[in-house]
DNA sequence: CTGTATGCAAAATCTTTGCAGCCTG
DNA sequence: CAGGCTGCAAAGATTTTGCATACAG
């Protein structure tokens, strides 16, 4: 059998849960996926191209057990749904290009020091944030100037 | 006729828009809501308690339309569901209160400069950003804590 | 075995669209 | 008066939930 599961079931018992097929197998997607940001949807069609037999609720509920365990991230971005990361521990933020979707990542010390000294100045106990510049990539502005 | 709507149908002409009463209606709620940040269920009930009889589809049509207009922004936040706020020119950032919901703004030169040369150093060109600080507010903390 | 997890279908949310009639300019 | 605008209802899109059955530990 290639490829078979032991991290993923080592993944998911550190984690508390149970070590189920559904389970392994989004895991597996994301960790074998080529865009690092998927939707419930797109993990959804990508098990139905393994041949998986796993209904999209049960994607859904997969995914949200994951990001309470911390193995996943959620992001919302501009469309209306969210879409899901591998939480690999280093946190960044997100940089989207309105044409073509691609999601670049990127990390900025500075940017980070200075919203703890915000939310510090007005008394708040900073628990997460999401930062998305929006714009057009260098191969789309090359497109769009034809 | 208390509060004559002069102001608001200059705006909407001067915007390109013919002043019809769910458009005036509209900018009135957002000009005297005491909460800036409403969602589209938000400014229908606000038109229902003044005795407006304006369907919700209405009210999302309105709201887009005064979005590309430029009269309103439009944010995502982590809710799930979008809510729209006056753009009165001045860009600004929003932290948000996990437990009460509450939306503070705030302004930071510094963190603007880094994102756009981030998106620089990339080969983007920067269209907009979004970033979202989410905590507890003072109150709240305190709430928690007993 | 026992209780959690799953699949299916139905419902809940939020948002958009089609269409006949109304209103602004 | 013409064309855009609205209300209503229905459809779409995304996400959640109820329940009987299947499976991991």
């Amino acid at each position: 059998m290639p490829d078979s599961p032991k991290h993923q079931i080592e993944s998911l018992q550190s984690s508390g849960l149970k070590a189920t097929l559904p389970r392994i197998k989004v895991l597996q997607i994301f960790e074998q996926a080529d865009t690092r940001h998927l939707s419930a949807e797109d993990v959804y069609r990508l098990l139905l191209l393994e041949g998986a037999d796993i209904g999209l609720a049960t994607v859904y509920r997969v995914l949200m057990q994951f990001v309470e365990a911390g193995l996943l991230a959620r992001q919302h971005f501009e469309s209306g749904k969210a879409v899901f990361e591998l939480n690999e521990g280093q946190h960044h933020d997100h940089m989207v290009c309105l044409h073509c979707g691609k999601v670049e990542e990127f990390f900025d010390a500075g940017i980070e020091q200075r919203q703890r000294e915000i939310a510090e100045e007005r008394g708040y106990q900073l628990v997460e944030h999401a930062l998305a510049l929006y714009g057009l990539c260098k191969e789309c502005q090359a497109k769009r100037s034809r």
